[in-house]
DNA sequence: CGTTAATTTGAGACCATTCAATTTCGGTGG
DNA sequence: CCACCGAAATTGAATGGTCTCAAATTAACG
């Protein structure tokens, strides 16, 4: 039965932080009080300025968070895949200060923030994973602001599917280069700091270059040393090895 | 005499994050071992890949974080002032991810990792200031996406001078809007993802408008709202009032 | 006071944007 | 199962913000 409960995938992602993840832990991380609840495309999870009294994480489909500029513009700051919290920063923060979205149809697990904070404070190696997950997060917000400032759009974009590339498959989630990829040009535009229109052209100079292949909602990476190559793509910032 | 202790600064800063911050706390952290030293301008204190074996804070001066393409362009992630951790993540993570480089002539507390680490594992109140410091870290990064993403250069500068003069005034480094402040325009172009060519025409625009005064590393902002109205400015990121 | 770093200026080239129009895709109802 | 619809992807042409490459000027420092 616990096999199937929806915060084992977290817990068993969590017991990989440190070898001092007891049985205890993992029983504690299910008995967390939670509430399952999906959402559409574009739903908001988290709205900036909000007080949060709840974390959530992602079971099912995708989520992304982006601040949205006076003129309309949008940035897109990160994706979420299934397994990670999409706001835990706001437990100890308090106040949202950017907006989360789901990016397809999502199911996410929604846990109380004060339940959270106390499994945090009663067990060490809960919090730890805790810490380590804000802080991959700070880790890849660090590489974004270097792949927006200082990558021209091949480069970006080739950068942004390489990271999701690696990150799906470590969920199991892809297998062969191949993965589900629902993420709209608008939406890869909006993450790279581009148009939609350039994004658009810049995928037909990657798919000439027999890079990838990106066709009714399927990745398929068919040279990945040259994906790499082309996004300047080193996977240290992901921490995989923690 | 423990008012002139070094760690006083950040003892100080910490105990407002929680009214739960105890004078035992205060007096654990000025009991944290800890080295002083110098580093000169540009002088690295930290080099991606690098195993992490202490962590740095800054008492005097000011450090940027950065990392390098491999054609030699520089992309700067984030500056930091006196009272700051310049690579608090470390000291879980374990590998940097990226640079840190001394900006101006700068004097910082070197401070094993495993004492800081313990301390945290003790002390809840500690614990929790060390994590809250690197979430705002994390938001910051955020608003940086964000900057470079999706704001012309004019916007970009202005934004990056409200959130320095902001976070320099939090500390007591300038009152009436004037600030000691020692970056290069170079510096300034690395951390806005624009050229040092551009970045020098922008901020004339920016003093021809009448809204900074920038000579001599000394930052005069003679219109805030204007800046502010400019840079897109919003500091709720900066999380002031956690 | 000499030497190097930092700032400033000019002109031309280029990458990405803007604005519009067209085509394809995905889902829905008849 | 096909017709229809809105969303998403694609194309074209013109515009523009930023870059590149030098060279000149000014500031910082020993």
């Amino acid at each position: 039965m616990s096999e199937h409960h929806h915060l084992e995938p977290l817990a068993r992602r969590w017991s990989k932080y440190s070898s001092k993840f007891t049985p205890a832990d993992r029983d504690a991380v299910l008995a967390l009080p939670y509430e399952r609840k999906t959402f559409g495309k574009d739903a908001y999870l988290v709205r900036e300025g909000e007080r949060a009294t709840v974390c959530m994480m992602l079971l099912r489909g995708f989520a992304f968070r982006q601040k949205l500029m006076s003129d309309g513009d949008r940035q897109i700051i990160s994706f979420h895949i299934p397994t990670e919290f999409v706001d835990l920063q706001n437990g100890l923060l308090g106040v949202a200060d950017h907006n989360v979205q789901s990016l397809n149809h999502s199911e996410v697990a929604v846990i109380p923030r004060t339940a959270l904070m106390e499994l945090a404070e009663e067990r060490p190696s809960i919090r730890l994973a805790m810490w380590v997950d804000t802080l991959i997060d700070a880790s890849i917000f660090r590489e974004w602001v270097v792949n927006v400032g200082r990558r021209d759009s091949r480069a970006r974009i080739a950068h942004l599917l390489c990271e999701l590339a690696v990150r799906l498959e470590r969920i199991g989630a892809g297998r062969a280069g191949t993965f589900d990829f629902p993420l709209t040009q608008e939406q890869l535009a909006d993450a790279t700091g581009l148009t939609a229109v350039h994004t658009n052209r810049t995928l037909q100079s990657l798919r000439r270059d027999g890079l990838i292949q990106l066709t009714n909602g399927i990745l398929r990476v068919l040279d990945w040393d040259g994906l790499r190559e082309v996004g300047d793509f080193d996977e240290l910032y992901l921490h995989h090895k923690v």
